[in-house]
DNA sequence: CTCTCGTAGCGAAATCTTTCGCTATTCCTC
DNA sequence: GAGGAATAGCGAAAGATTTCGCTACGAGAG
């Protein structure tokens, strides 16, 4: 229970990324999204979640009557903390040979590379 | 067991990069590495590899006398795969969020920028 | 007040993944 | 050839994650 807090599984990080997109919401709503990408029932939602809640991915207002949840972490810090694993994992630790690997798999339009142009000058003066 | 072949699991990983690392390898071989890694028995990683080769993750030379073990998946497609799908799950799908991403955390040195750049400039003429 | 429906909570089953004990089998070494 | 060490192979336990059945409670309708 009070393990370094590894990584969202896979039905976690479906459940964060609804409640990102909806904002705080009850299970009901939940349930609809995850019903509709995956099928599973109403119980297993209310399940989830409560792992969840365990786990603090997930906090919630039992004063409101249908209890509203909310998540604990952000989209950013989730990423950001995935992606470092991520890179860690398969690229031994160099994100740029992440970076490089992602964009030459990838189609872009001419905005979104003068973005990461822009994004690149602005490393280049701290 | 023929089921769409999903990514390779936490320890299916570890064993991957050790023989992208070492080459066509022995169990033994292996071992040594996984063992150093994360101390678990001989027979885990027998037990791993042969379920890695119903997964078809690998094959291997049973002609060799300790068989020779090697991976059936390159390195480069399965960071690949698995980039898509961790950018599906987590940028929902836009790759150019997942380098903004990773560039604006990350310190890079000068000559690292302008491979990056110069890797932009040519996705610009197809 | 009683019924019904939406909401909550559990425990236990199902599934997957990882680990290892025990048993062969092979192959040196003496 | 006998004994010992390295190599293979399983089946089953241990763990982790996901799923759901069944029960209970509370609020509003009749």
């Amino acid at each position: 229970m009070t393990k370094p807090p590894s990584q969202p599984t896979e039905v976690e990080l479906q459940i964060l990324r609804i409640l990102w997109e909806l904002g705080p919401s009850p299970v009901r709503e939940v349930h609809k999204r995850l019903e509709a990408e995956k099928g599973t029932n109403y119980s297993t939602t209310v399940k989830m979640l409560s792992v969840m809640l365990d786990k603090r991915l997930v906090k919630r207002d039992e004063q409101a009557s249908p209890h509203i949840y909310r998540t604990t972490v952000s989209r950013e810090k989730t990423s950001q903390k995935m992606l470092t694993d991520f890179v860690e994992k398969l690229y031994a630790g160099s994100t740029m040979s992440l970076v490089l690997q992602a964009l030459s798999s990838t189609k872009a339009t001419r905005a979104e590379l003068d973005e990461v142009r822009q994004l690149l000058d602005q490393m280049e003066r701290p």
